[in-house]
DNA sequence: CGTTGCCTTGAAATGGATCAATTCCGGTGG
DNA sequence: CCACCGGAATTGATCCATTTCAAGGCAACG
């Protein structure tokens, strides 16, 4: 496994003008504990297609998402790949307290971490209990995206599987201050067949048929929902 | 939305030999702990096929399974089907903090729930982190798990994920206790089905398949494997 | 014993996968 | 500025795993 990040200075200089503080676990701390938590924490980023921790291998420490989208996934031994989320600005990754990554993380284009030591994390964690909160609040907030995907990946088609993968991408950009109905997709064909459960050509008839009926256009880059309304109909959304 | 579970008594008589102590959050308590939140929670049942909460509603409550099975599932406008998951005695439902529901809960047999007012377990939880990292453990292994399903839904076939299905359940059911290679399946064929994404008679052909195969022994509620071996390696297993 | 609710099995239909070319586009070098 | 190259995306033509449609079968129960 390559770990082809540099790491440049042993803390992140500015936690308070940092871009993703808000939606970071970091909201839950005052300027103290951010302070202190600054002290455990290094910045490290990494080139596109970096690889940042692979499945399996011990779980050493705990990430936050500062700058830039990864691809969170597992492979089975016959290389097929399941992208099970994308990581964007101000997500943990690392939730789950179990020894060893659940999954593999990589770039999608150069990304900006914050990493700390499992074990200084949870000694700094232990006593605070508003942190601990905040991490619930986010795994729960994580769990409940889970579910939603398998509700995708169980019980739909093709064209809904798409059309709710760009609403959902829409309303997570807008999350972090992205608004509009311009989505840049960063991430390629094959990352999102791999996330839906589907092929590249499926994935590429798919945005075609949507652009041929006026309801998306596509660009270099990304996707312009014209008709956003239909596209959350065609979404076939919950309850 | 009925809720049809009788209410006795208003709180568990007997926490300490509770059959699901050591798998439920209540592990992480000492006895005092333990007896000031049998203060705040009752015990409820609920008997076959009752809804215990539906998506949507307003969620008032944390549950703890204390006995028998629920399905975890979401519906889709044109009542599509997704079981998300079972749950088992000692998961805990609405980890999530979110308002309202993300799922419906119903039950399969009767089960029997500690119910706790999500005000009340806020309270109580507050200042006691040890139970807080206990939530945080579980709801890292409800998402390890989810991701796992995810990973089944989008990049296994059928027989896979008949395989799977049943390695990871006689897997749950070590956990609680329930050992060896005969696995009951309280739940019905059209709940497997739309747990795995597939359809009723897809699940029992394959199930058939199995059989003919000498690999699996199919009674009344329930399989035996006959090659445990041969099932892992059809379900074609993580990394 | 007839009904009712599952489960199983068979045959036909199909959505998405697979195989196979093109086309598009950004970068590079002449 | 243009020709060329390589990776990504698109498009078309089959193929096939799973769904869908349609009968039975079987056990529990009145």
């Amino acid at each position: 496994m390559k770990i082809s990040g540099s790491r440049e200075g042993t803390h992140w200089q500015s936690c308070h003008d940092c871009t993703a503080r808000g939606f970071a676990i970091c909201a839950a701390l005052n300027n103290t504990e951010l302070r202190e938590l600054a002290q455990l924490s290094r910045h490290v980023r990494f080139e596109s297609g970096a690889t940042v921790f692979a499945q399996a291998n011990i779980a050493t420490s705990f990430f936050s998402v500062h700058k830039g989208i990864l691809r969170i996934y597992k492979l089975l031994p016959d290389s097929r790949r399941q992208i099970v989320s994308f990581a964007l600005p101000g997500d943990f990754l690392g939730l789950s307290t179990l020894p060893r990554h659940e999954f593999s993380a990589d770039a999608i284009g150069r990304v900006a971490l914050c990493q700390v030591a499992k074990e200084s994390f949870a000694t700094f964690s232990e006593n605070r209990p508003r942190l601990l909160c905040r991490m619930m609040e986010l795994a729960g907030r994580e769990l409940a995206r889970a579910q939603e995907h398998i509700v995708l990946l169980g019980r739909r088609s093709a064209e809904e599987k798409i059309a709710s993968f760009l609403i959902g991408w829409r309303d997570r950009l807008n999350g972090i201050g992205r608004d509009g109905e311009i989505l840049t997709l960063p991430m390629k064909r094959l990352d999102i067949a791999d996330h839906l459960g589907l092929t590249i050509e499926t994935v590429s008839r798919t945005f075609s048929k949507l652009e041929r009926g006026g309801v998306i256009q596509i660009f270099a880059g990304g996707v312009v929902l014209l008709d956003a309304a239909r596209v959350e109909s065609l979404s076939a959304g919950v309850s």
